[in-house]
DNA sequence: TTGACATATTCCTATATGGGAATGTAATGT
DNA sequence: ACATTACATTCCCATATAGGAATATGTCAA
C-alpha cells in the first residue's frame, strides 16, 4: 500500500505545512480564497486544493457569499490532535520546563519590550 | 512534487496510525522490537521501518542491549504538535462545553439526591 | 565454527500525492 | 450577451510511501 489519504483524517491533513498555515490564517475569522492566496503567497489552484482536503476532513467550514466563498477554521476538529498529544503530557520534562519558563517569564517581565513580534512576516 | 517525507518532521511521522500506536505503546517504558510486534500484531519488518521513521524525527530513542534494541518514546518531541494544536484552543467551544458540563453535573447531583432520598427506581 | 535469535534493510509495486498549466464554472457588472 | 471576477477541477508527472517477501547484519550459545 501507499501512504494514507490526506483526506482520511486530521492527522494526515495537517501533515502538510501549507495546510497548517491556512488553518492558522483562518482561525480568527472567515476569509475569501483570494485573501489566503495573497496572505500566504500561494497559487490559487493550490489553495483551492488544500481547502478541499481541509474541508473533506472537517478542518474548515465554507460559506458562499456572492461570487466568493468564505472559509474559516473549525477549531473543534483540531481537538483530537491536541488530545492525542496531551496523552504524552505526563512524560514531558514537566517541572523542569516550568521552572525554566517561569524564570524566562520573569526575565521578560524585566526586559519587557525588547522582542516585540517574532514569526512570519510575509508582508510586501 | 509529491507529499513531504515522513522523516521531514513529527507532523508527517505521526500521520501514520501505526506509528501513533507505537508511540503510545512505548510511552511508558522502553521495549524491545519483538514486544511491539507481539503487542500490535504487525510484521517485524514493518515495525522496524516505522521505528526508523520515528527515530529519524526524534520521536523515539534507542538503546542496544545484547542482541535486542530497546526503544522508548521521546515525549518531548511530541510537544511541538501539542503546542501547535493548542494555539487553536481559544477558538474551541470552551466555556460552552464547560457551562454544559457544569449544568449536567448539577442536574446529576440533583437527581442523585432525589434518587437517594425517595426511590421509585426501576433500574436493574 | 555453526546455528538460532533479534532486528534492519533491500527490492518490488500499487497508490496517493502536490505543484504547474490549462480549463471549467458560477456570479456579477455593463 | 459578453467580459470579468472568484474559485474549483482536471491533467500530467516526479516523488514518497507502506506492505510483503527475501535477504542482510549483529549477537549470543553450544
Amino acid at each position: 500500500m501507499a501512504r494514507a489519504s490526506t483526506t482520511s483524517d486530521a492527522f494526515n491533513a495537517v501533515a502538510e505545512p501549507r495546510r497548517r498555515e491556512i488553518l492558522t490564517y483562518l482561525a480568527g475569522a472567515e476569509r475569501p480564497v483570494g485573501d489566503i492566496v495573497d496572505a500566504l503567497g500561494l497559487e490559487q489552484p493550490s489553495v483551492s486544493k488544500h481547502l478541499r482536503v481541509l474541508r473533506d476532513v472537517g478542518l474548515v467550514r465554507m460559506r458562499c457569499q456572492g461570487r466568493q466563498k468564505l472559509y474559516r477554521t473549525n477549531a473543534d476538529a483540531i481537538r483530537p490532535l491536541h488530545e492525542w498529544a496531551a496523552t504524552f503530557e505526563r512524560y514531558w520534562q514537566h517541572q523542569l520546563n516550568r521552572v525554566k519558563e517561569r524564570a524566562e517569564a520573569m526575565v521578560r517581565a524585566g526586559v519587557k519590550d525588547l522582542n516585540s513580534k517574532n514569526t512570519n512576516d510575509k508582508e510586501k
